[in-house]
DNA sequence: TTGTATGCGTTATCAA
DNA sequence: TTGATAACGCATACAA
């Protein structure tokens, strides 16, 4: 089997205790005693056994990422920024989805002794789970978000500017109203005079790929075909809308303006190019990795972690233009 | 704390032991001390404690993912199909991208216990792996595969009785011949009476996404145009090269027939929708993580594993068409 | 500065 | 059928 504290502290001559102290730092040993206990792991290939170190210390150095939808490039993204702090600190990180039992999720991180949870893009289970684990939690919340009032703003004044004033939006989430971006578009609008159009407001059906964004630009052109400009949820479900114009015979930009938001890759590849909200969705996940661990160690008494807003901006392609006529 | 088994044999009055014989269906145990470890435990919210049973075992009931491209779409259909085998089976995965430290990514593999690996899109550390690491692995090899040989010969008589005579290949690869994929396409040239051109033999630079497709595009186009058709490793590279035709006047399918590989949502919605080979990830996850339980419980004299492939289909969209003149 | 001994929550061996 | 108890590999209080 794999070698223990135990053959590393014969082969040294020195007790396990001792090579605790060395392998972790965690007392004053005499540098040649140090020196034959490093040399004895090295020749031996220690790896100390964090299962069993886990078990004494609970600390299990293992986190989980629960996420709704692992497919969109855009948590790939915040993934690999939780992944590069987790590796950093010594931290692995397990990705859950939640699609299928949430009981068993939740009896699956009890079970492991998880340090903590990330929640990214999982809209709707934050609650659950927060009442039923005592464990910590990193997610977007007030105090760490992506900030996407500016590059809103930046977008409904470009519009403004070329003279679109009926601008539609793809919500995604069968609730409109309950997403922040939404929020920030209604303020946009009354911020530049335009009118927020109730029937321009595409509520989805929970889903928020392309096939989603397809089926949305579907409904709104059954409702109706006065509106110039669109706004997607994200750039999966603008890249689907996009194709349903397509077929509409309506040109973009020619005939719609549209924007995506995230900025996945692709993005810069479509015809046209699609304007997005560019986000920067490894730093997100950065971020949501070292707070989960300020919090892991935090102590009763610590000041509050600071507030955190991970910057976004409006990145302009061929997919705007000027408004028709 | 969380609450144990000894608490729970407590309450239940029998022994610790006992407790693990009814958890574990290990022993017989008479139905009414049954009823009251079980009544106790579900009373307890008791859930076994997974660490601790990890280093008595010797198995973590934990496999890890290794993967160098964790961005692609289609590496996350391939994540899904290992998390739902996974899941049934009580196994935790977790991710791990190659990218940064080949070493201290072992060193985590053994200091975890891990009880295997899952190799997915990465083409090059299996041997490094495989030499240091003595853990069951799971990958794609002879015995277990994604099947492209029919569907690439498809591809080829499809786009010969459509005309085409030149075919290009956007590899990816910096070794170009060092993929399967690359062989199929020679060998269907050679069946379908085509010349494979070797000025048509696009080598990559290591990476396969959007910008790696509009790049390999780009030094095609330097070096002929005398093509009528291309192949692209996978969809994100054809969607590349698809930009880089557009910018350059060449329109899809007019002037070149593009085909991509893989199949990840988004070929529906390009302009006009790619054709590419449609892959079954999430089958070949599934596979991927059954076959790597079935290793990490094979004893020394079982029979083979047996040999299973994962068809993949042509799927032919508007990016197919007649050659010009 | 170093070593001894105990416990972490579990499984497994052996008695009862 | 059940119950003590010794591992598992490690950290740590305490002793030397």
């Amino acid at each position: 089997m794999a070698v223990t504290r135990k053959e590393v502290a014969a082969m040294a001559g020195v007790s396990v205790a001792t090579v605790s102290y060395v392998i972790n730092n965690t007392k004053k040993v005499t540098p040649e005693v140090r020196e034959r206990v490093l040399k004895a792991a090295e020749h031996l290939n220690y790896h100390p056994n964090l299962v069993a170190k886990g078990l004494v210390t609970k600390e299990t150095k293992h986190v989980a990422v629960l996420t709704d939808n692992i497919q969109n490039p855009h948590y790939g993204r915040i993934l690999r920024g939780v992944q590069h702090v987790a590796e950093q600190e010594g931290y692995i990180v397990s990705v859950l989805s939640t699609n299928y039992s949430p009981k068993q999720t939740i009896t699956e991180l009890l079970s492991r002794n998880m340090d903590g949870i990330i929640l990214a893009l999982c809209f709707y289970v934050n609650h659950d789970f927060a009442a039923v684990l005592n464990v910590p939690m990193s997610y977007e919340d007030e105090n760490l978000y992506t900030d996407y009032r500016q590059a809103i703003f930046d977008i409904v004044k470009t519009l403004k500017e070329l003279g679109h004033t009926r601008i539609a939006y793809l919500s995604g989430f069968s609730n409109t109203v309950g997403h922040v971006r939404y929020f920030h578009l209604m303020d946009a609008l009354a911020y530049y005079g335009l009118t927020p159009y109730e029937e321009l407001i595409i509520p989805g059906d929970g889903y928020s790929d392309e096939a989603a964004g397809y089926n949305a630009a579907d409904r709104l052109l059954e409702t109706t075909r006065d509106f110039t400009a669109v706004l997607a949820l994200n750039d999966m479900m603008a890249i689907g809308a996009m194709r349903r114009f397509w077929e509409e015979g309506l040109r973009i930009p020619d005939d719609i303006s549209l924007v995506g938001c995230d900025g996945i890759k692709t993005t810069a590849f479509t015809t046209p190019p699609l304007s997005t909200i560019q986000c920067h969705a490894f730093h997100l996940g950065e971020a949501l990795m070292s707070r989960l661990i300020a919090k892991i160690h935090q102590e009763e008494d610590d000041p509050p972690l600071p507030v955190k807003t991970i910057e976004a901006e409006f990145v302009q392609r061929e997919s705007v233009g000027k408004a028709p006529r």
